[in-house]
DNA sequence: TTTGTTTATCGTAATATTGCAATATAATAA
DNA sequence: TTATTATATTGCAATATTACGATAAACAAA
């Protein structure tokens, strides 16, 4: 025991369940606000914005990247990452399709 | 090491990744799809309809509790359970800031 | 070539999560 | 009172996550 029983769930519950653990750490919310804040894709300083070391944050990366809620594209010696909408599109419609189903129950 | 430096971060980064983390699990956003496919707020059956122990549960519930996710209120034996529109809110304003941010970039 | 810069991976320790049997608690029914 | 029913808590084993030092890999500049 210990390990989730992901087998037991279907596979939209368990896709929609790592995106959320994609984002649930402290962290990777910072990373995505940098992200955000800034006017472009960012190449390269992403580790002297957060206070953790760079294996860490090159771990944590690696982790959006897996769930496709950021994109790496090589630029030189750098690499240049942003947001990809489109998974931000999937969360966002996973909420629509809750607040739809909300409005037809009493609570 | 091992433990995760929440303290590093914001508030507000704490506090979404932790809404996050309470979805980031299937058996949970199983509960919640179960919540959102019964007409009214549910009493009790959520144990025969998940293929986990009854303790299991629980545990789920209560960390969907704690993350105001669900409410949940005595209802004689039972206790009866329902999404939380206002946590639901908060998550969609989320996603209307990145958005949001997102509009105004080149990706 | 060597040196510096940037990112990734390995290895490992600390901590957190998951799942469940056993048990406890709370309320109702008989 | 004694069942019975529904939910919660405890305790523990199995597994996963987090963080980082050390090191590697890739590449540009000197």
């Amino acid at each position: 025991m210990g390990a989730s029983k992901s087998e037991s769930f279907s596979v939209a519950q368990n896709e929609i369940a790592n995106l959320f653990k994609a984002l649930s750490h402290p962290a990777r919310i910072a990373i995505v606000d940098y992200l955000l804040s800034v006017d472009s894709c960012i190449c390269g300083d992403i580790v002297n914005e957060l206070p953790l070391a760079q294996p860490t944050i090159s771990q944590h990366l690696k982790e959006l990247k897996n769930a496709n809620i950021i994109k790496g594209t090589i630029e030189g010696t750098a690499i240049c990452y942003c947001i990809n909408p489109d998974t931000i599109d999937t969360i966002e419609n996973h909420f629509g399709m809750i607040r739809h189903k909300l409005k037809s129950k009493c609570c």
